[in-house]
DNA sequence: GGTTATTATCGTAATATTGCAATATATAAA
DNA sequence: TTTATATATTGCAATATTACGATAATAACC
């Protein structure tokens, strides 16, 4: 279908793959990396360092703010972004914590 | 289009996309929680644990496979599956790396 | 007001994903 | 060899995603 059975799943998993769903795109993968390259907040040059329309990456921004990853300020007529640094956080204790559960006691 | 532009991005952008793509479903969300549950190989009783039908599965099986991020070895007429301890260690490193270059410097 | 620069939205075409019924394959047991 | 059980593959319909041109909205500047 193309259609997900996200109620057959709990609201925990949906938010999960759905978190995972707004980084599984290289150019979202690339902005993120943009963002912590710089090290700081970008106001209004992500068009110019990518290699997409401007429509495009206009989408894919809204897509990685909808999904809490980054963070846009208005800042007179352009936009600051910047990462969102409790997710990562949060992502990253999610694996550690699996990868310490895992007792590796496999086939 | 649906059609994301691969080659317009790095190796490495790419393969972080393709590893989120394979979390970014809420059923296989659900298979890689499972298997951290019982924490042991399953053999063959995946499909009873999803509100899914059997090809379904067998899908979302061979996509985790794909990724690497679980194994699966035939045991007679059953297949073992259990997740990749390494692949969790570093997507846990990769986040946790992130958050400690993040200086949240933000506007 | 009008102009320019920046970002967002709309519409749409191309392609990808999801799910399942039907069927095929593989292995064990009888 | 036949039968039962477990998993994979195929084909397809429904829906989602990606990208972009055209256009709108917003804000600074004159």
């Amino acid at each position: 279908m193309g259609i997900t059975k996200s109620e057959s799943f709990t609201t925990e998993q949906n938010d999960m793959a759905n978190l995972f769903k707004a980084m599984a795109n290289p150019a979202r993968v690339a902005i993120i990396q943009y963002l912590l390259k710089v090290d700081s907040c970008i106001c209004g040059d992500i068009v110019n360092e990518l290699p997409l329309a401007q429509p495009t990456i206009s989408q894919h921004l809204k897509e990685l703010k909808n999904a809490n990853i980054i963070q846009g300020t208005i800042e007179g007529k352009s936009i600051c972004y910047c990462l969102n640094k409790e997710v990562f956080e949060s992502i990253g204790r999610y694996f550690m914590g699996m990868y310490i559960k895992l007792d590796a006691k496999c086939c």
